[in-house]
DNA sequence: TGGCTGACCTCGG
DNA sequence: ACCGAGGCCAGCC
């Protein structure tokens, strides 16, 4: 479906995007399945730019299941607010059970 | 224009 | 098992 022609940013969004309701997934796991483990970064980076677009930023975190991120969005706790709107329980910016609500690219794409 | 930073992860010692 | 450093790409000053 995606040519390699498209950029890792595209690349990002365009998974990012998939993620089902109710999951998780972590940036080195994107950046992985894009085969490019090193590049767990620009991911994140990317999330930069993701506010633009229709990819729920606050369903990726970093690999410990941490909201690393939910200080880029708008109000404080929003991003965790979010995740427990979908049922995901969140302690603090650390989500609860999150091997169960993890969800891997290559597991499903 | 050139250089630094950044929502991270993996490898090496 | 623990600690330190590197790497990647794009946006912004």
């Amino acid at each position: 479906m995606q040519p390699e022609t498209l950029n890792f940013f595209d690349k990002v969004y365009q998974v990012a995007k998939q993620i089902p309701y109710g999951r998780v997934t972590s940036y080195g796991a994107i950046a992985k399945y894009l085969g490019a483990a090193k590049s767990a970064r620009m991911v994140g980076y990317a999330m930069n730019g993701s506010h633009n677009k229709d990819v729920p930023a606050h369903r990726v975190v970093n690999r410990k299941g941490l909201l690393t991120g939910k200080h880029h969005f708008d109000g404080t706790n929003l991003m965790q607010q979010l995740l427990e709107s979908e049922g995901i329980k969140v302690k603090d910016l650390q989500i609860q059970d999150f091997d169960k609500v993890f969800w891997d690219p290559a597991n499903n794409l």
